[in-house]
DNA sequence: CTGCTCGAATTTTTT
DNA sequence: ATTCGAGCAG
């Protein structure tokens, strides 16, 4: 075995070659941590220590386990039939499927999303006539979770004895688990805590387990919570070789219940663990990498390390201080296009932002100098109605207990029975001990129930679907159940940009049903739905498509860019004014700040706002504090503010920037595909709001079409006419 | 039962 | 500003 030709570091190589026994290795940011998992893994196979199969590694992000299990097929040039490279919650949800019912689980059942999760509690909190103004559905989900993610039962709920709230909460928590009994469901810490419990209550599971995995990996481990240390304790606790890996530096989820003292917990229970720290780092230039170093060096109760790098210095950090929001776009992108025209293409650059809701000034910006973006964070394609409608049928034919998703069915498209008729449904369902759809079942041959006439049609046209499962193909059933639903028979042939979206969609999921069904090895429903499940948008993220990236700091963790802007900072916004008063909060937000510095490569851009527009008011903010940690000597003040930059504002000036009268009517095409009742460019229109305005860019992503507008005396604004109605004059 | 209007809330979100 | 949900009229 010649380890020497491993291209990696001393300490990286000693990572990848300690391969007995527990290890801890702190991967600082940039050290080459994947590369260092991926080697490690590829070794365990070369060096004959493992079969592929006996290896698991285990990530957060479908992301990062999707390029490991690359990489490590590259390396090895082997295609192991089962690479056990999987994130967490995945590889607990194979566990439950396979396994579950050693647990006691029916492994059919569904996974509940957060909206589904919302809308339960909603219900709960009705009929549990809960009507308080200190406790919401909100914290109700939250403290849940919370407890799952410790472990904690219904029962084991504690609370102090004068604590009403939490009296209350344990009540609530325990009538959420018993729906989601009924129900035959699982959220998604479930997933986590119930795939423990398995391990737990079946001896032979855990042995199996135990047995089967002879190396365990773990990503990001400074973000684990409670119950998954526990869960990969117990597998490990065999072999105990056990590798994780991390930096404390960036945990910036403990709000999710992400537990930093499994750093601890982990020396604790594996006394014998070798601790390996990797401080070269091969991303960013030195002052960058200072600049992050000086910041995190406020925080307190971290492990020590120092990062160092060959790179070179690099130009110094830009700091810019905007007018507000508007000037602050202005700027970033201004200073994109400048960097663009010395060479760095469109995805070098990534402009992040504390919260959600100011990505849409730079979205603005973009759109209307012609720039390509992506933006994340925005909806999922997976959580848009028409989408999840459609999956609730699909959910049905396999859980016939699945409550939610027969309510949710049953009225798209409309038929004629409401919640009167369900109620008693349940009601059924629930002193017979029945499945919901079952119950529908018996009540529509029952003839002591009136509204039998209504419910019968649709149990028989389930039935008859589901008898086509395992003959035809999903996607052929899909297509079924869209056509005898008469799911699209409101919006087809509508001119309505949002009905129009509608039928996209509902063809564009056909269509992902069908290549899955195309790609898969052994395609199920249950697998789709499943995969559904857990997706999410950071999923379709593509770094080299030619585009600007748009997003929030936290989903920002785990990428670099050569060119990173990190937009407003000031103090009640990053930090955020609900982490202000907690020091150990604000340490947080001081992570996500070192987690955003050092994405990136090359250089480096600040920005904050004197002013800016919040929930439609102005509001004032001092410069982060951050700002006041960050070495001196490695900051530039950026010049350019525009002096009037409030007329700036309300105005569009053609010709105030370098682009001047930017992409509009002559170079983004009318892109009518086959509908002339489309908006195109050049109309012009009336908006409820703001009144007479032209078109200047219409842009079509993601299937939502986007339109900026140049309104009379307002200036220019990005309208989705998805949510507004316009008028054409 | 469905659709509309008014009022309240608005951090981050790997799954 | 915008979005989402509860409450009421058709």
């Amino acid at each position: 075995m010649e380890t020497s030709l491993y291209p990696l570091n001393e300490r990286q190589l000693e990572a990848v070659t300690h391969t007995e026994g527990p290890l801890m290795v702190f991967a600082g940011a940039g050290s080459g941590k994947t590369r260092t998992l991926t080697y490690r893994f590829a070794h365990l196979i070369r060096a004959k220590k493992a079969h592929p199969a006996e290896i698991l590694a285990v990530t957060f992000t479908n992301k990062a386990a999707r390029e490991m299990r690359e990489r490590i097929i590259d390396i090895t040039r082997i295609r192991p039939r089962r690479l056990s490279v999987s994130t967490f919650h995945a590889f607990c949800l194979w566990m439950l499927r396979s396994y579950g019912d050693k647990g006691g689980f029916d492994p059919k059942f569904s996974i509940l999303d957060d909206g589904d999760q919302r809308r339960l509690m909603n219900t709960l909190f009705k009929e549990m006539n809960i009507n308080s103004k200190l406790l919401n559905t909100r914290r109700a989900l939250w403290e849940i979770q919370h407890a799952k993610a410790h472990g904690i039962a219904p029962d084991n709920y504690t609370y102090g004895a004068y604590d009403l709230i939490g009296k209350r909460i344990a009540e609530i928590y325990e009538a959420y688990e018993k729906r989601l009994a009924e129900l035959n469901a699982m959220d998604f810490s479930d997933l986590l805590l119930n795939a423990y419990r398995l391990l737990i209550r079946s001896p032979e599971v855990l042995t199996h387990f135990r047995q089967a995995f002879r190396y365990i990996m773990v990503d990001e481990y400074q973000d684990t919570n409670f119950i998954q240390y526990q869960l990969i304790k117990q597998l490990s606790s065999e072999h105990r070789n056990l590798c994780v890996v991390g930096d404390d530096d960036q945990s910036i989820y403990s709000w999710r219940g992400a537990n930093k003292e499994n750093i601890r917990l982990f020396h604790k229970d594996f006394p014998e663990a070798v601790v390996i720290k990797l401080e070269q780092n091969y991303r960013s230039t030195k002052t960058i990498l200072h600049c992050a170093s000086h910041l995190i060096r406020h925080n307190t109760s971290r492990t020590e390390k120092t990062l160092w790098t060959e790179n070179a210095a690099g130009d110094p950090i830009i700091l810019y201080e905007a007018g507000d929001e508007e000037d602050e776009a202005r700027w970033v992108i201004d200073t994109i296009q400048a960097l663009r025209s010395e060479g760095f293409p469109w995805h070098s650059f990534a402009v992040f932002y504390r919260t959600n809701a100011q990505s849409r000034v730079f979205e603005e910006r973009l759109i209307r100098q012609g720039i390509p973006y992506q933006i994340f964070g925005g909806f999922k394609f997976y959580d848009r109605k028409e989408v999840k409608d459609l999956l609730a049928y699909l959910k049905i034919l396999i859980n016939p207990g699945d409550e939610i998703a027969v309510r949710r069915a049953i009225a798209a498209p409309s038929r004629g029975i409401g919640k009167v008729t369900l109620d008693q449904i349940k009601t059924f369902a629930v002193t017979n001990g029945l499945p919901f759809l079952e119950a529908m079942g018996k009540i529509s041959k029952d003839s002591g129930f009136k509204m039998r006439k209504k419910v019968r049609p649709f149990y028989e046209w389930i039935t008859g679907l589901r008898s086509l499962l395992g003959q035809e193909r999903i996607a052929d059933i899909l297509e079924k159940i869209v056509t005898e639903s008469g799911y699209l028979l409101p919006y087809r042939g509508s001119n309505d940009p949002q009905a129009q979206s509608i039928v996209e969609n509902v063809q564009e999921l056909i269509a992902a049903v069908a290549a899955y069904e195309e790609e898969a090895d052994d395609p199920s429903l249950e697998e789709f739905l499943d995969l559904v499940s857990l997706m999410t948008d950071t999923d379709t993220l593509n770094e080299t498509a030619g585009k600007v990236t748009l997003m929030t700091l936290h989903s920002a963790k785990g990428l670099e860019f050569p060119v990173v802007f990190i937009t407003g900072l000031e103090e009640g916004l990053f930090p955020h004014e609900r982490s202000i008063l907690d020091e150990s909060k604000v340490d947080e937000e001081r992570r996500l700040f070192y987690v955003g510095i050092t994405r990136s490569q090359k250089r480096l851009f600040l920005s904050y706002c004197e002013e800016r527009n919040q929930y439609g008011r102005a509001a004032f903010r001092p410069p982060s504090r951050f700002l006041r940690e960050l070495p001196p000597e490695t900051l530039q003040r950026a010049e350019g503010r525009t002096k009037s930059f409030t007329s700036q504002r309300t105005h569009f000036s053609p010709g105030s920037t370098a682009a001047g009268e930017p992409a509009s009517d002559t170079s983004s095409p009318p892109t009518s595909s086959g509908n002339g009742n489309e908006f195109k460019v050049g109309d012009r229109i009336l908006h409820p709001t703001f009144g007479r305005g032209v078109i200047k860019v219409r842009e079509v992503s993601n299937s939502h079409p986007k339109l900026l507008i140049h309104f009379e005396g307002i200036g220019l604004k990005l309208i989705y006419p998805k949510f507004v109605e316009l008028k054409r004059l």
